[in-house]
RNA sequence: GCGGAUGUGGCGUAAUGGCAGCCGCGCCAGACUUAGGAUCUGGUGCCGUAAGGCGUGGGGGUUCGAGUCCCUUCAUCCGCACCA
C-alpha cells in the first residue's frame, strides 16, 4: 500500500499536541537556542503559501538544533493590532477583537496542519491586555527616561531633575530639543507646567508639535517608513505634511549606537546597509552667516547652515532656506514680500506626492535679503527653495553651484553665478554640470588656494572653529518616531492630562484597557475614536490621551515575552532573560529593514540601558526569506459609452449606460503596440450603431473611453499551463457579477487566454494560493520539502506547483525504502560500505546545508540518497534509522512514523542527530607519497585506478613538472580524471 | 543619483578555484500493466550523421586551471532618494 500521508500526519499532529512534545523547558542543563520567526499579522485572507516559507526554514533549524542537543525556544504569536481589522470594523461594525480572534483561529488551524514544532504554551498576542499591559509599561519607562550623552545611555528622569535642582541645565549633555539654558534657581522658580514642558524636551517618549505625515483617508498620522512614495503603505492613500501635537519616541538619541552596533551583527549586508542609509549619518560643519543689516541699519541676526563641504565656502554664491524656515518672514524685504508669500503658499499646498513626483522641477524665490560672507565680506543673496528640507540639518544650506548638482540646477534656473573653486583633475565642462567629487586643487579660495580638497576641509574647519563661526557637527537623517495614532485598534497610550500637564499612569493601574466605543470613526469634532468612549478610566476626572500606539509598538519587544510568557509580575523574569539572552536566529522578511527591525533594536537598547535586560541587541543572526510572489491572471476590459468617464472607473465601478466587454490578450497586445485593434473598432462601431438606432445622440468616442485596462481575476479560474479561462466558471463567480461584464470575446478557437504577471501575493490581486490545498492534496511534508526545494531561501520567486510531483514521488520512494508492500521490511544485518558511504555523505551534506541555510540543496541530497539506497536495495536498520532522523527536521510526520515503526517508543524529536564518519567518504581517493628527483617526497591525490608506477611516470614526464618545480619540493599534485592538473609548490 | 542583490539548458536550480549543468520539472524513447495524473529503465546544454566544435550576459585580467577571484561594461530586480 502507498504511504497514507493524511492518516499519518493527522496522527502525529494529534500526538505532538497531546504530549506537548515541543514544550520548551524554562531551565535546562543543555545549551539554549532561540529560533524566532517574525510573527504574522492575522489578516482576513488567511495564510498564503508565502507565509510558511520562513516558518518552515526556522522549524527545520529548530528541529535540527533539538536533535543536536540544544534546549530550543521556538515560539509563535500574533501581531494582532492593526489597521485592516479596524477598517473592517468601520465597514461592518464588527468589533476588531472578534475579527482578529476569528482570523487567529484560522491562522492557527492552518499553521497546525503544516506540522510546526512551536511551543504554543508561550503564544503571545499583542492585542491581549496581559501583553499590552507591558507594552504600556515600557512606554512609561520611556516617558520616565532621558538620554545622557555623557554616560551614553538612557537614565531615569529623576537623575535629570536632581541635576536641574542642583545646577540647572547648563552642564547637562543630553539628547534634547531645547536650546535655552536655565539655572537651578530658574528651575526651582518654574511652575509645574513649565517644568513639565522643559522635561518633555528630554523625555524619550515626549509630546511635541511636529510636522507629521497626515493621511486624511485613514484619519491618522503615519511614521516615515509607513509612507511609501508619498502614499500610505497600507491602502495607498495620499499623505500630506501637517503640524500636529504628537507623541514621539526619541529614537534619534540612539542613532549613533544603532549605527555602530550594526557592524557586529550577523545580518545580511543589504539590511545593514538599508539601516545605515536610513540612519544617514553625515559628518560636516555648522556654519553661521551674519545677515546683512536692513537698509535702516539694524542687525538681523544669523543664518546657520549645515555643510559637509566647508572647503567650498569660497564658492558660495547664495544661501537657500527651506520654505518653512523660521527666518523667512523676518528676512523678506517689502519689495519681495508678495512674491515670497505666493511662493510659500504654493509650497505648502503642494502635496508631498507632487513634490516628490517632480523633483526635477526647480522652484524658488529671492527674499531680497543678503548674508555677509565671513571671509570675503561680499553680500550673498538669500533664496527660498523647496529643494531644501526643513527637517534636515538647519533647514538652510550654503549653495555652491559649481560643486553641488542641486545648487547648480537651482543657480542655472535662476541665472545665479557659479564660481569654480576646485580644479577637477580631469577635463570638466562647467557649462554643463557641477563637479561634486572630493578631489582636486582649490583656487579662488584665499588661504585655501593650492590645497587638495581633503587638506582644505581640515584647514577650513580649524579656521571656522577658531573664529567662532561654527563647529564640526554630525547630522542624522533619522527622525524621531511619531508614536501616536488617531485610531482605535491599538494599545491606548497610558497618559492623562492634569491641568494640561501630561502624566503617565502608575504601574498598578495597568493595563489601561481599550475602551468600548459605539463607532470606530473619529468624532464629529475630529477627535480620534477613543474620544467616544463612555466609561474610560478617568472620564469626567481628567482629560485623557485619545491616541493609540502604532502597529510596531507591540512587536518591538515581543521576543522578550516569549521567554516568560505568563509572568504577571513583570514583563519577563530576570532569570528568563539571563538564561535566554536574545534571539540566536531570527527569520523574516526584508521589508521590515527600516521599520520593525530598527524599532526592536531601539527598544532592546533602551531596556538594556535601564538594566532590565542583559543584552543590547535583539537578534544575533538574521535571515531574510524571499517573497513568494503570486502569478496574477488578467482579462482585458473596456467599455463603450458616454465620454468623460475613464475606463478605470467604468471597469472598477458599475456605471449605468455602459456596455462592458472583455477582449482576449491578443487584442490587448495589439492595442498596446499599435494603439488600435480592428476587433475593438468593430465592437465600438456596432455598439454606436445600436445606440444611435435607439435615438441616443450624446455619444462621443474618445481615446480614453476605448483604452483597455487589465483586470485581475481569480487564478483558480485559469488553467495554469495554457492560461485558458474557464469562461463558464468565471460567469458564475462573484467577481464577474461585480465587474458587470456584458460580453466576453474569445479568440477564434473559442478560448479566452488570460495574461499572466508575477506580482506580490495579495487578496486584492486575486492571486493567493493557500497552503491548505497543497496539504490536502499532497501532505504537509510534501509542502515543507517543496517550499524548501523551490530555490535558495533568501531569493524571491513566483509560486508554481510544477515540480511538486518530484517531491511527492520522493516521499513515496522514501516510504518504499522501508517497506515491502504493506510490510515493514527492515534487516538488522550490517550495512555494506557503499551503503554506509551514501548515508554518511548525506549526513555530512544535510548538517552542512542546515548550518548554511541552503535547505534547497538538502532536498536534492535526500533524493540522491534515496535513489542510491533504492538501487542498493538497502533495507538495513543501520542506515535507515539515521536516515529517518536526518529527515525529521524537513518532513517530521513521515520521519516520526518511520521512527515509530522501527520500534522507537519516544518521539524522534528526542533522538540524536547522527555524526558523519568521514572514513567512509575517502574510499576512492587517498594521499600517496612519491619520491621525486631522488630526495623529495610529496603527497598526491589521485584516482585509485592509477597504479603507483603510472603516477610516477606521469609526474616525471610532465613538462609542467620541470617548469614549476625547479628543484623545489612540491606539496601536492592535483589529479583529475587521471590527468595531472596542478602541482602545488 | 546613491546603495544592495542577481545574470548558468525549455523551466526551478547545482557546482571548498579543479570533468559546468547535480537534483527536480518538462520533453523523447522503451518496459510493465489491473490503462493511471501509476511504476520502472534509458536518453535529454547547443551545433554536427559523425569525428569534433561551441558553451555560465559582454569585454579584459590574475591563474597550470575561472561560473567562481579582480577590473570594466551591459541587463534585470529590490531598497532609499533634492539628506546639503
Amino acid at each position: 500500500m502507498e504511504y497514507n500521508f493524511r492518516e499519518v500526519e493527522k496522527k502525529w499532529q494529534a500526538y505532538w499536541a497531546q504530549n506537548k512534545t515541543y514544550k520548551t523547558e524554562d531551565r535546562s542543563s543543555k545549551p539554549k537556542y532561540f529560533v524566532l520567526d517574525m510573527f504574522p499579522y492575522p489578516s482576513g485572507a488567511g495564510l498564503h503559501v508565502g507565509h510558511p516559507l520562513g516558518y518552515i526554514a526556522s522549524d527545520i533549524f529548530a528541529r535540527y538544533k533539538r536533535l543536536k542537543g540544544f534546549n530550543v525556544l521556538h515560539p509563535m504569536g500574533y501581531d494582532s493590532f492593526g489597521l485592516p481589522a479596524e477598517q473592517y470594523a468601520i465597514q461592518t461594525g464588527q468589533h476588531p477583537r472578534i475579527t482578529t480572534e476569528n482570523n487567529i483561529a484560522r491562522y492557527r488551524e492552518q499553521l497546525d496542519k503544516i506540522g510546526f514544532s512551536f511551543d504554543w504554551d508561550r503564544e503571545v498576542r499583542t492585542s491581549d491586555p496581559q501583553y499590552y499591559k507591558w507594552t504600556q509599561w515600557i512606554f512609561i519607562q520611556l516617558f520616565n527616561s532621558w538620554y545622557n550623552k555623557k554616560s551614553n545611555k538612557a537614565e531615569n528622569i529623576e537623575t535629570l531633575i536632581a541635576e536641574f535642582e542642583r545646577g540647572g541645565n547648563g552642564s547637562i549633555n543630553a539628547t534634547c530639543e531645547l536650546t535655552e539654558t536655565f539655572s537651578s534657581s530658574d528651575w526651582n522658580a518654574f511652575s509645574e507646567k513649565d517644568r513639565s514642558d522643559v522635561l518633555l524636551n528630554y523625555r524619550l517618549a515626549f509630546l511635541s508639535n511636529t510636522m507629521v505625515n497626515w493621511c486624511p483617508q485613514l484619519g491618522t498620522v503615519l511614521a516615515n517608513e509607513e509612507v511609501k512614495e508619498g502614499v500610505s503603505e497600507r491602502g495607498g492613500y495620499p499623505v500630506e505634511r501637517k503640524l500636529m501635537k504628537q507623541w514621539s519616541l526619541r529614537i534619534t538619541a540612539y542613532a549613533d549606537r544603532l549605527l555602530t552596533d550594526l557592524d557586529a551583527l550577523d545580518w545580511t549586508e543589504s539590511i545593514k546597509e538599508a539601516q545605515r542609509n536610513w540612519i544617514g549619518k553625515s559628518e560636516g560643519t555648522s556654519l553661521k552667516f551674519t545677515i546683512a543689516p536692513s537698509p535702516e541699519g539694524e542687525g538681523r541676526g544669523e543664518v546657520e547652515v549645515f555643510t559637509t563641504r566647508p572647503d567650498t565656502l569660497f564658492g558660495v554664491s547664495f544661501v537657500t532656506l527651506a520654505p518653512e524656515h523660521e527666518l523667512v518672514e523676518k528676512l523678506t524685504t517689502p519689495e519681495q514680500k508678495k512674491a515670497v508669500d505666493e511662493y510659500i503658499t504654493f509650497a505648502k499646498n503642494r502635496s508631498e506626492r507632487e513634490r516628490m513626483a517632480d523633483v526635477k522641477k526647480i522652484t524658488g524665490v529671492f527674499t531680497g535679503a543678503y548674508v555677509i560672507h565671513p571671509f570675503t565680506g561680499k553680500q550673498v543673496p538669500i533664496w527660498i527653495g523647496d529643494y531644501v528640507l526643513a527637517g534636515y540639518g538647519t533647514g538652510a544650506v550654503m549653495a555652491v553651484p559649481a560643486h553641488d548638482s542641486r545648487d547648480y540646477a537651482f543657480a542655472d534656473h535662476f541665472g545665479i553665478d557659479k564660481l569654480v573653486i576646485i580644479l577637477p583633475p580631469v577635463d570638466w565642462d562647467f557649462a554643463d554640470k557641477s563637479y561634486d567629487e572630493k578631489e582636486g586643487k582649490l583656487v579662488n579660495s584665499d588661504f585655501l588656494n593650492g590645497l587638495e580638497v581633503k587638506a582644505a576641509i581640515k584647514k577650513i574647519i580649524a579656521v571656522i572653529e577658531e573664529r567662532g563661526l561654527g563647529k564640526g557637527k554630525t547630522n542624522f537623517r533619522l527622525r524621531d518616531a511619531i508614536f501616536g495614532r488617531q485610531r482605535y485598534w491599538g494599545e491606548p497610550i497610558p497618559v492623562y492630562y492634569e491641568n494640561g500637564i501630561p502624566k503617565v499612569l502608575s504601574e498598578n493601574e495597568l493595563p489601561l484597557l481599550l475602551p468600548e466605543v459605539d463607532k470606530y470613526l473619529p468624532t464629529e469634532t475630529g477627535e480620534p475614536p477613543l474620544a467616544r468612549a463612555k466609561d474610560w478610566k478617568y472620564k469626567g476626572e481628567f482629560e485623557y490621551e485619545y491616541s493609540t500606539m502604532p502597529g510596531w509598538a507591540g512587536s518591538s519587544w515581543y521576543f522578550l515575552r516569549y521567554m516568560d510568557a505568563h509572568n504577571d509580575k513583570t514583563f519577563a523574569s530576570k532569570e528568563a532573560f539571563d538564561y535566554w539572552q536574545n534571539v540566536d536566529l531570527y527569520i523574516g522578511g526584508a521589508e521590515h529593514a527600516t521599520g520593525h527591525l530598527l524599532y526592536i533594536r531601539f527598544w532592546t537598547k533602551f531596556l538594556n540601558d535601564l538594566g532590565l535586560i542583559p543584552v543590547a541587541e535583539p537578534a544575533k543572526k538574521l535571515i531574510n526569506q524571499g517573497m513568494i510572489q503570486g502569478v496574477s491572471a488578467f482579462v482585458y476590459g473596456f467599455a463603450v459609452g458616454i465620454d468623460g468617464i475613464s475606463s478605470e472607473q467604468i471597469i472598477s465601478k458599475s456605471i449605468p449606460k455602459m456596455k462592458k466587454f472583455i477582449v482576449p490578450k491578443s487584442s490587448y497586445d495589439n492595442y498596446q503596440k499599435n494603439g488600435a485593434d480592428s476587433l475593438l473598432n468593430k465592437i465600438i462601431e456596432s455598439e454606436l450603431a445600436v445606440w444611435k438606432n435607439n435615438g441616443y445622440t450624446g455619444i462621443i468616442q474618445s481615446k480614453e473611453l476605448t483604452s483597455l485596462i487589465p483586470v485581475h481575476i481569480d487564478i483558480n479560474l485559469i488553467d495554469s499551463v495554457t492560461n485558458i479561462l474557464d469562461v463558464e466558471q468565471f460567469k458564475k463567480s462573484d467577481r464577474y457579477k461585480f465587474l458587470r461584464i456584458d460580453e466576453i470575446l474569445c479568440e477564434e478557437n473559442g478560448n479566452y487566454i488570460c495574461g499572466r504577471e508575477v506580482e506580490k501575493m495579495s487578496k486584492s490581486k486575486w492571486n493567493v494560493v493557500s497552503p491548505d490545498d497543497i496539504v490536502e492534496q499532497q501532505g504537509a511534508d510534501c509542502l515543507r520539502l517543496y517550499e524548501m526545494f523551490l530555490g535558495p531561501l533568501e531569493q524571491s520567486k513566483p509560486w508554481s506547483t510544477s515540480g511538486i510531483s518530484g517531491v511527492s514521488n520522493f516521499i513515496r520512494k522514501l516510504w518504499r525504502l522501508y517497506h515491502n508492500g504493506d510490510e515493514l521490511n527492515i534487516s538488522n544485518e550490517p550495512a555494506t560500505r557503499p551503503e554506509l558511504k551514501t548515508l554518511h555523505k548525506t549526513i555530512k551534506k544535510i548538517a552542512q546545508d542546515i548550518e548554511n541555510f541552503s535547505f534547497n540543496t538538502s532536498v536534492s541530497s535526500f533524493m540522491i540518497c534515496v535513489n542510491e539506497l533504492t538501487e542498493f536495495k538497502c533495507n538495513k536498520r543501520e542506515v535507515l534509522e539515521p536516515l529517518a532522523i536526518l529527515m525529521a527536521p524537513y518532513a517530521p510526520h513521515i520521519a516520526e512514523e518511520l521512527w515509530n515503526k522501527l520500534g522507537n517508543t519516544e518521539s524522534i524529536t528526542y533522538a540524536t542527530f547522527p555524526i558523519c564518519n568521514e572514513d567512509y567518504l575517502v574510499e576512492s581517493s587517498f594521499n600517496y607519497p612519491i619520491s621525486f628527483n631522488g630526495k623529495t617526497r610529496f603527497f598526491r591525490e589521485y584516482d585509485r585506478s592509477l597504479s603507483k608506477e603510472d603516477v610516477e611516470k606521469e609526474v616525471l614526464n610532465l613538462d609542467q613538472t620541470q617548469k614549476y618545480l625547479e628543484g623545489k619540493a612540491p606539496k601536492k599534485v592535483i589529479v583529475v580524471h587521471n590527468k595531472i592538473v596542478n602541482i602545488v609548490i
